[in-house]
DNA sequence: GGCTGCCAACTGCTATGGCAGTTGTCCATG
DNA sequence: CATGGACAACTGCCATAGCAGTTGGCAGCC
């Protein structure tokens, strides 16, 4: 549905960055800031330096500093400070939890209320997915994944789910840098499951999307480091 | 934890009314007015008429409502104006499944770090429910199933968690006006239900307490009518 | 009558200024 | 030297004013 359509007698979009408002603009930045290492953990911030800093007034720095204290980014002492908030590896490990078990509800939402013309769209990434496992193409791999678990999240049409996935997916850069790409023999493991949820989108089976989903995202979180493998597994 | 412990040498606190910021205070009261009727779906709102018939400024009203619009109560529209957001059985089960899961990873997390004092709470809890399930008071009952959740919930230690059900709870009470009352029959089996969780936390069991706690939101959704029993079950 | 274009009354959004509370520093005092 | 208190430099929080974009309606024209 989302693909490219020009449609006529209509003038084109502007481009995203420029109908933003300042305050998701600074959400966005601030949140990508903190994730990508600058602005550490324990450091203070404030509103009005921030704003000085990205030439804009206080106001939207003190919408984004909320919204990032609600996804547990930051901390504010009332009158006395905001500090960025230290996610420790067992913060880390809980939020991968969490999010797993949204995505299962997640692909379980999507798996009813599918449209038909959607599964064309999955079959197209999935199709992406297999060209960058094949050639090893972690970018391409990254983006379609990406694709992947946007598109599941939308389909859901439930703003809740998509925002608090939106949230955690931000988490998930931060938890990757310890361990720096899959190791080879994970991709066609993760292809396997991407292909294993899609052909339970396609049967209309929400319990079954949603244990695949919720699997995938556990294991994925494990060869990232983020999670200890589950008790009773091979592994010396 | 959260026992009344005066500390010494310290004022009393400030009646809890008081501390809270404008934007906290009107977001609360904003999402009373809209779970409780008045606020109708659809209705339009404006941040300034909210404003001077709050007696305050604009800018915390724009705090709260944005707030509102991440729990999926109000959408606004860029320039056009805010409305409050139709919940419609549909969206109100998805949530209500969405808050299932979650709830059921705050009792695994909870049963992995729940420190041996707190045992004796929800020991105390238990107590309570099971006087008020003998009386069937409901007011009791609901008092009693707060605390019970609300407890996991920080028992975890996870911000995102606890903001996270605070605010699915709210729409709780929105569907429960439709099915009044649980049936008398159903009061002990909620009480076995909290039961059987408790001893699962008791039993440092993750796996079984998030089992136990998510079947027990479900069904608990089923009786309030918010949520359709699952296919194959005993129902003329 | 039906359509076009303008104008006033909204809307959300941002900038500015100032409030009250906290903290760190520096000087006067015991 | 150690201690206490006041002042200045912060902080988050709130109120006011004005911006830009949207909408409804009314006058004017075809």
């Amino acid at each position: 549905m989302a693909a490219a359509e020009t449609a006529r007698g209509r003038l084109a979009p502007l481009a995203e960055e420029e109908t933003l408002s300042l305050g998701e603009r600074a959400y966005r930045r601030l949140r990508a800031s903190i994730v990508q290492g600058m602005l550490p953990p324990g450091g203070k911030i404030s509103e009005r330096g921030l704003a000085t800093q990205l030439g804009i007034s206080a106001q939207p720095v003190r919408e984004a500093l909320q919204r990032l204290e609600q996804d547990g980014m930051v901390i504010t002492l009332p009158r006395r400070g905001t500090v960025v908030a230290e996610v420790g590896p067992a913060q880390l490990a809980e939020l991968g939890r969490i999010r797993a078990a949204l995505e299962g509800v997640a692909a379980a939402l999507a798996a009813e209320r599918l449209e038909a013309g959607a599964l064309a769209a999955f079959a197209a990434i999935l199709a992406r997915m297999k060209a960058g496992t094949e050639t090893a193409d972690h970018e391409a791999l990254d983006a379609a994944n990406e694709d992947f678990h946007a598109r599941i999240h939308h389909a859901t049409g439930n703003p809740f789910l998509i925002r608090s996935l939106g949230s955690l997916r931000a988490y998930d850069h931060l938890g990757r840098c310890r361990a720096v790409g899959s190791m080879p023999r994970d991709l066609p493991r993760a292809l396997r499951e991407h292909q294993g949820i899609v052909a339970a989108l396609r049967r209309r089976d929400p319990t079954l999307a949603e244990a695949r989903m919720r699997a995938h995202v556990l294991r994925s979180l494990v060869t990232n480091g983020v999670l200890r493998p589950p008790r009773g597994k091979r592994s010396p």
